[in-house]
RNA sequence: GGGCGAAUAGCUCAGUUGGUUAGAGCACCUGCCUUACACGCAGGGUGUCGGGGGUUCGAGUCCCUCUUCGCCCACCA
């Protein structure tokens, strides 16, 4: 009902739109439809990077999932049977991390709830709080599959990962390791690599000396950034090449403050170049003096216990004196540092920079910890993974992020996935006292009571895993696996496109092309897109602790979900990061509100004039009845398609190479595509600048008269509006189906977001377009001769066109035809003519040599005759502004703030009425 | 320490294999409320393509070098 169109685009009609796709069953994916079990459709699958499950919506969430539903819905319009699969991580530590704050504001620590009582706590907490997102994501407009929604936790995605365990173990990929270890002293819990992270520090070198034993009072001075480890040392180590030291090794040096004799050992990874040369070992509470100690069979006293204190933990007797034991380990080094210079043994201390380890989830300094823990064999693991990248199977975009995945897992690390947690999911592995080894250690899908072997009670293993083994499976888990008959799994594996951050490029995204490829055969995806990261405007990222966030709910209250998300794609070069302001969300998302409120009016504007008498498809409209414009924008109408189509890419690689993997990139498509701000931009250029600016100011005269000629352009301009909704919806998917939904001829029950995705009809601009472009070129080159000469907006001018005689009588006729609309779009009585006139005139050039002559006689004068009243206007201005600082809409009293309004009614008032006198006076003068 | 990348308008960034006068969005400047839209319309580029050197008829683009930033990885005690 065009009539009832609305002055303003209402976003608060959004949540009805949506509930209406839901409704309409848009997003629900149907797997008998996939080619692969028969169907007739391409399946394209997504699965979403699953959030934190108490997490709530930021930016970053913003960014991330309208990318992805702006693939999901190109996708869908393309044709092919679009599943977007949401769901939550039950996120170990970070979870644990926030029931245990609301447990400490009861004043009790987990332990004081013991394990299941603590479960249950989370488990509760979980069902009240969590999934918050999922609720947000719907109102930024993910076209997701919600029947489908996946939970890390759930007994389904717990038997897949059960299953991968046990396989991983059966194939000698799990083992158990005794090993140095990152661990959180805070946390109570092993980190792996990737979760201790580096910061670099001000630390202290301390420089100790170690009196060697027997004749002389020769000593090795060692250098240390942690000397209260001195009390785990079992040994020095130099460097078996350092001419210094070597006649000291095999000799025994006397471990000061404690007072026993240590070795002197030889080592490569003694660096002569570093320090002293000489390097104390600790085996328990350092990696590299762990290898050092296993290769020269050394004693491993552990002195640091989980919490981080100082005192005798194993095979340490005696050496921890009781005035340190129980010091934290901080404050145990004051002490040594102390007790070490009272006894002499303190050579000096230099200032050092050196990389700390950190606890990513606490930022605690990770202490290194010598303790049992779980692992998975990474480099048969590794191997399909990083062929996959390089022979095309999987590519990275952007492309410079393939080298840093084929670095990484060419110099890959055991993974240790223990975690000495109690919320995830729980080691399968049992553990029975009677028995002898290996029947001691059971690893069972189902949960055992007694052992297998002799019947006897067990007990189970009572770490928890890694977070990320079980969102390693996200791409198999939630379509099925391990069940290979899920129909989910036989017409979705494998999924398409995954859309995340670099920044768990490791963490997740090789980790699950790993696990696809031992538990499926396949890559999860042939497409990683890795976007970039919001940040404010001094480049800070966008975080809670800094405060410097932007809530997207409160964007959506404001502008509309289709603000924000135009504002995020189309602001967005691949893998470039958005930078917002935080203090300005006005502005910020400006481009955005604008963008909609302009197709609104563009929407508004046409159907008003179309009117709701039915309008001939494009099909059956007469071609040869067109006018140039008509062709013109059915033109750029293809050339729109084309370039949307061209930034958007193929969807899929586009040739079926025999290989293992099926799909291989060819190289001319590998980089292609996903460059959604470019696709935002062609579109947007064609339906404001060509569509708006051009085609709809040219044909207004047109949709007065009725006629075969009204018909015509009706028409064209629905057709071309309804191409260029489907163009948008991707991006702008709400005010795109409401304007959609009442285009002309509209059936009940159809859907933009079901709409076919446009094609293009011609490939080359026709002759009549071609015309066109001359017609431009001419009301360009006089709109710029009227603002170089500052002639009045108002004020109807002639012009004389002198056409080149290159283009002969055709170029005249044309000209002679479009008259009218140059004259309409330039304000302006155009006449063709030979000769030009006497007196001042603006010339230009244009194409071809044709000549556009506009006489100046009389609108200098005219303008001059306008001058005071302008002076006088902005005197007024100024005095504004000296006392607001600024004007912009304080110009006009009907939209100034109300403040300015409060302060300054007269000055606006009397602005107002020499504005009219202004303006009565040029329109008198102009003849208008 | 190793590796990767970037440096182009006030800001964020495009600039294919070297080729006319270097582009876009936002911001900014000028004028305008013209009956869809001032969240708009018309006009305007505001630039030593980080510095230096080289190859070439021709360099933002290729090579060398310097400077500055960013990211990833890493066991310098």
């Amino acid at each position: 009902m065009p009539s009832s169109l609305p002055d303003r685009y209402d976003f608060a009609t959004e949540p009805e739109t949506y509930k209406a796709w839901v409704e309409a069953g848009a997003f629900t994916a149907h797997p008998e439809r996939s080619s692969r079990v028969g169907g007739d459709r391409t399946p394209y699958t997504i699965v979403m990077p699953p959030p934190n499950v108490t997490a709530i919506l930021h930016v970053g969430h913003g960014l991330n999932n309208a990318i992805q539903d702006v693939i999901m819905r190109w996708a869908r319009m393309k044709g092919a049977e679009a599943l977007w699969v949401p769901g939550t991580d039950h996120a170990g530590i970070a979870t644990q991390n926030v029931v245990e704050k609301l447990v400490a504001s009861e004043g009790k620590t987990r332990f004081d709830l013991g394990r299941e009582a603590f479960v249950k706590r989370t488990e509760a907490f979980v069902a009240q709080t969590g999934g918050t997102i999922l609720e947000q994501l719907r109102a930024i407009g993910a076209s997701a599959d919600w029947s489908r929604t996946a939970y890390t936790l759930s007994p389904e995605l717990s038997v897949a990962v059960r299953e991968a365990f046990v396989r991983l173990y059966e194939r000698g990929l799990i083992y158990r390791g005794h090993r140095v270890i990152h661990w959180c002293p805070r946390c109570l819990t092993s980190l792996s690599d990737e979760e201790a992270e580096f910061t670099d520090e001000p630390g202290k070198l301390y420089h100790i000396a170690y009196q060697v034993s027997g004749p002389g009072s020769e000593a090795l001075v060692i250098a240390t950034t942690r000397p209260e480890t001195m009390l785990g040392d079992v040994a020095l180590a130099v460097n078996p090449n350092d001419e210094r030291y070597r006649d000291l090794i095999g000799k025994m040096v006397k471990l000061p403050i404690v007072g026993i004799e240590i070795p002197v050992v030889a080592d490569d990874y003694a660096d002569p170049a570093f320090g002293t040369g000489v390097v104390k070992i600790t085996p328990a509470h350092d990696a590299n003096d762990y290898e050092v100690g296993r290769r020269h069979s050394l004693p491993m006293p552990v002195i640091i216990d989980e919490h981080g204190v100082v005192r005798e933990v194993t095979d340490a007797d005696g050496r921890v004196p009781a005035e340190l034991a129980g010091l934290d380990r901080f404050a145990a080094r004051e002490k040594i540092v102390e007790l070490l210079r009272q006894s002499g043994a303190l050579q000096k201390i230099e200032n050092h920079n050196h990389a700390v380890r950190h606890c990513y989830r606490c930022d605690t300094v990770v202490e290194p910890r010598l303790s049992d823990q779980w692992f998975v064999k990474m480099e048969p693991l590794a191997k399909p993974a990083l062929q996959a990248v390089r022979d095309g199977a999987i590519r990275i975009l952007p492309e410079r992020w393939e080298a840093v995945y084929v670095n990484w897992l060419t110099n890959i690390r055991d993974w240790n996935i223990s975690r000495q947690l109690w919320w995830g999911h729980r080691v399968p592995v049992w553990y029975c006292d009677e028995c002898d080894p290996p029947q001691n250690i059971i690893v069972s899908r189902d949960d055992l009571t007694e052992c297998p072997y002799c019947g006897c009670a067990v007990r189970q293993d009572e770490d928890v895993l890694d977070t990320w083994f079980s969102s390693g499976l996200w791409p198999l888990s939630t379509l099925g696996w391990p069940n290979e008959k899920s129909p989910d799994l036989q017409a979705f594996y494998p999924t398409d496109t995954l859309v995340t951050a670099p920044e768990i490029l490791f963490f997740w995204v090789a980790r699950m092309v790993m696990l696809g490829y031992e538990f499926a055969g396949r890559a999860p995806y042939h497409t990683v897109y890795l976007h970039g990261t919001a940040r404010d405007t001094q480049h800070r990222k966008m975080s809670k602790s800094l405060g410097n966030g932007i809530d997207p709910m409160d964007v959506i209250e404001l502008y509309g979900a289709d603000a924000l998300r135009w504002t995020l794609i189309a602001g967005m070069g691949m893998g470039a990061d958005v930078v917002l302001d935080p203090n300005d969300i006005d502005k910020s998302f400006a481009t955005g509100r604008n963008f909609g409120t302009k197709l609104w009016n563009i929407g508004r504007f046409l159907l008003d004039r179309v009117g709701d008498d039915p309008v001939q498809p494009l099909a059956a409209a007469d071609r040869a009845a067109m006018t140039r414009a008509d062709e013109w924008i059915l033109s750029r109408l293809d050339a729109a398609i084309a370039e949307c189509d061209r930034a958007l890419g193929p969807l899929w690689p586009t040739t079926t190479h025999d290989s293992a993997d099926g799909l291989i990139w060819r190289e001319s498509e590998r980089y292609a595509g996903l460059k959604l701000n470019e696709y935002a931009e062609s579109a947007r250029q064609f339906v404001w600048n060509e569509l708006a600016d051009w085609y709809l100011e040219s044909l207004k005269g047109r949709l007065d008269a009725p006629g075969p000629d009204r018909d015509i352009a009706r028409s064209v301009l629905v057709h071309a509006f309804d191409q260029a909704l489907r163009l948008l919806h991707p991006v702008v998917p709400f005010v795109t189906e409401s304007l959609w939904q009442r285009l002309p001829g509209h059936v009940d029950g159809a859907f933009l977001v079901n709409a076919s995705w446009p094609t293009m009809t011609n490939a080359e601009p026709s002759q009549a377009a071609r015309e066109f472009e001359q017609v431009r070129e001419v009301v360009l080159a006089v709109r710029q001769i009227r603002g170089d000469n500052a002639v009045a907006p108002g004020k109807m001018i002639d012009v004389i066109i002198r056409p080149s005689s290159a283009g002969g009588a055709t170029l005249r006729a044309l000209l002679e035809q479009e008259l009218p609309t140059i004259g309409r779009l330039t304000r302006s009585e155009t006449r063709v003519a030979d000769s030009a006139p006497e007196g001042a005139a603006a010339h230009a050039v244009i194409g071809g040599g044709t000549e556009i002559i506009v006489p100046l006689a009389g609108l200098i004068d005219v303008d001059k005759e306008c001058a005071r009243l302008r002076g006088e206007v902005a005197e007024l201005e100024k005095q504004i502004i000296s006392r607001e600082g600024r004007l912009s809409n304080a110009k006009y009293v009907e939209r100034a703030p109300p403040n300015v309004v409060a302060s300054d009614r007269a000055i606006l008032q009397e602005m107002k009425t020499k504005r009219e006198q202004l303006s009565d006076k040029v329109r008198s003068l102009c003849g208008a």
